[in-house]
DNA sequence: TAGTGGTCTAGACCACGAT
DNA sequence: TCGTGGTCTAGACCACTAC
């Protein structure tokens, strides 16, 4: 583990734990170099990714806060921190999965724009109903190209394609651009979210790639407007 | 100006002018280096900026990778970037504003803990109807504590709260805590925006801080579903 | 083996806010 | 003026990838 990695996460247990307070200064940097014997550039390097996660602020002058958890965070009704799939984020809950289509063809242009791959590279075209403790929760629509997931089958699609692409491919997920809105429910949205002509559903539209650049998924994720949300930090770089 | 941000802004700009063009390395960490005139850490943080923008990806043992700017992110419905509020970044399109009200109250319990005040400060409670091109656009229902936004007016609220917060007060955004989720027509969404009953919402509910470290704003805002979108980067930082 | 980006250091200096 | 965090440097060393 990288030595800033180690002092981030001993002083995000600490502002978890209550030992540094909310909205209360903590050591100036130079202390907790001295603390953890690394140099003043770690800390700040540790530092910052805490602020990136929306933990600390800093003040120039002043010193280091911790922040006044929202309440907004803290009614967590949705980590969506996406990278890990269902699979784990859920707690103690029980996912599933239904496949309901799983197929082979050649991507349409949106598809293979989106994916960065030429129209004659064949895409699995997967839709998987999931579920949390046995009832319906989200609809996935999702394109891979075969040549990154390679011998994909309908056992790993019933339980966790991400957990395939980590433990078993080595994948290394680099990031994702995400698109959210709302949306009239479509048929399919009737059928197995057991949404009605009117209810609202929330969509997320999304690309991933992997930290070697390839776009490995164009997905479109939706689910009944009251069964989840989605959360973001913002920082303000400017 | 910094030298990390003049180095990510030229660099930027060969990407953007196609001198740096997609799936392609740019120059390594020391010629960048050598001609700004820089050290190497320096570059490697102008382009840790840059990739944290999803513009570049790095490879260890490889070198600095041009995104392949996403399809989803080119048909750009929806920048908002959200600190400069909506008032300049639409573009050539006029954005107007019709205060529906304009009150000061004591908070309730959720407003206050949203702002991390007590119940006895004085807030603003605001709703707006923000037009675009004359046309209903955004439903906003915005709370402030009055002490960090003084002398608010009518005449304000008809124009840009942020450009009075930035350029009269003088204060940062530090950053936001978003929640995204759907909803279904309220009464004021059909009266205001045009909504019937069974139109989807897009709800955008946000606690905006300082870089104080002071909750500046705790507001819902609420738009059509087929107006605006949502969009998001999100890095893989594991 | 060579070349790349990543981490880390010690130390200098700057910008900022409080006093 | 003082103490804080921010920036920047030169240079060492490591981890990774390709050949």
């Amino acid at each position: 583990m990288k030595k800033y990695q180690y002092v981030a996460e001993k002083i995000r247990k600490r502002i978890e734990d209550g030992t540094y307070p909310p909205k209360k200064l903590i050591p100036n940097q130079i202390e907790l170099a001295k603390e953890f014997n690394v140099s003043k550039i770690t800390v700040k390097n540790a530092l910052d990714h805490l602020a990136r996660a929306g933990m600390v602020y800093k003040k120039s002058g002043l010193g280091t806060y911790v922040r006044d958890v929202s309440a907004l965070v803290s009614a967590h009704d949705a980590p969506a921190n996406a990278f890990n799939g269902l699979y784990h984020d859920s707690g103690a809950q029980h996912v599933a999965s239904k496949v309901i289509k799983f197929e082979v063809s050649f991507p349409d242009e949106h598809v293979a724009k989106n994916l960065g791959i030429a129209k004659n590279e064949p895409v699995y075209e997967i839709i998987r109903l999931r579920l949390l403790d046995q009832k319906p929760f989200i609809l996935e629509h999702t394109f891979m190209p075969v040549r990154l997931v390679p011998d994909l089958t309908n056992e790993i699609l019933h339980k966790s394609i991400y957990q395939y692409i980590h433990h078993k491919l080595h994948l290394q997920f680099g990031g994702a651009y995400r698109k959210i809105h709302a949306a009239k429910a479509s048929d399919y949205d009737i059928q197995y979210l057991g949404a009605k002509k009117d209810t609202p559903m929330l969509e997320i539209e999304q690309v991933v790639w992997l930290t070697t650049g390839s776009n490995i998924e164009y997905s479109k994720s939706r689910n009944l407007y009251n069964s989840r949300g989605y959360t973001v930090v913002d920082l303000n770089e400017s």
